[in-house]
This record gives structure tokens, C-alpha cells and sequence, in this order.
DNA sequence: ATACTAAGTCAATTATTTTTGACACATCAA
DNA sequence: TTGATGTGTCAAAAATAATTGACTTAGTAT
């Protein structure tokens, strides 16, 4: 019930950082290459909960970064 | 409306192969290990839908495998 | 034959992700 | 000032992921 995702482990991502460093991309062209609304985009970077898997991976793709690069988990236990 | 999720792009796994490689753990254990139903797990090995990517993450982690060794994409263009 | 384990399936429900549309705010250019 | 762009936020709705419980099938053991 609370209104950001909690998660077991932390997800977290440098989309913004990438996004800047490919060619200064906004929220919006990012958001029509992966083909979701900016909204989404936003809700990501700021963690408010994270990609789908499928969205995860063709983010990284757009960014033309490695999956690794973009998203990272750090475990709870 | 299709009963299968449908994806841009093709996300495939390889969990099966990785539990029996991981001491022939079961679907059962698996799925406690992530804290997820047994089902969840079926329908993940099955490609039924794909995991959340906190699941992806704790999948991984505990078949003790890289990220990218256990899920992987090839985009649709 | 009975029982147990592993795996698969289905339907119905709950939880989470994503969408749309609207609005706000700051910066920059005309 | 006016307008355009980039970003952030909210609420309601739609789509998708995950749950529970029940049932089936195959294999293997007692």
C-alpha cells in the first residue's frame, strides 16, 4: 500500500546518467524508442518501481549499453 | 487477449538447465528460495510470462549465475 | 496397489506496472 | 512577454505479473 515499490534486494539504474552521455537523449525520445510514455521513463529513473524485464532490456539496448551497465541488484541477505 | 505474453524482442532463460546444474534443485526450492510460488516458476520456465526484474535479479542470484547467463534478449529490429 | 515427489495446468483473485491526460515549474529563445 | 522544451507530479484506468487452491500426469518407490 505504499506508494513506492519496496523491493527485496535494491534495484537501481543510471538511465539518466546514459541518457545524457547518448548524445544528451530526453525523457521523451528514450521513452518513443522503447515505445512507452514518458511518464514511465520518469517513474524509472526516479525509482518510483522499476522496468519490466522487457522494457529493462530494451532500454539498455537503446542506450547501447550492456544490461549490466544499466541496471544493477544488490541482494538483501 | 492472447494467452502468452507477447514482447518486442525475445526474452528466453535458462532456468531449467541452470537448476539441474545447481544440484538438480527443484521447481519446489527454487521458488522458496526467490519467495515466490512454485506456479511463478512454471510459468517463468515455460515462457508463459516473463519475471519482474526484481525476480530476474533474485533468480539469478540464487542460481549463483550472472545475470546475462541465465536471461537474455534479442531485439525485435 | 498405494503413496510420494516433481512437474504442468486452469480459474479466479490480488498486486504491480504502464497508460492517458492534465497540470506545474524552470529555462531559454524570440 | 509569449512560446516552446524538458522535467516532475497526480489520479484513474488498463494491462500484465503473481498468488492461491485444486486437479492432473508421470515416475519411482514401498
Amino acid at each position: 500500500m505504499g506508494k513506492d515499490a519496496v523491493i527485496k534486494g535494491q534495484i537501481s539504474n543510471n538511465i539518466r546518467k546514459l541518457r545524457f552521455a547518448s548524445d544528451e537523449m530526453t525523457q521523451k525520445e528514450l521513452a518513443a524508442k522503447v515505445g512507452v510514455s514518458r511518464q514511465t521513463i520518469v517513474a524509472i529513473e526516479k525509482d518510483h518501481y522499476p522496468p519490466s524485464l522487457a522494457l529493462a532490456f530494451m532500454i539498455a539496448h537503446v542506450l547501447g549499453e550492456p544490461f549490466q551497465d544499466v541496471f544493477s541488484y544488490k541482494p538483501a541477505d
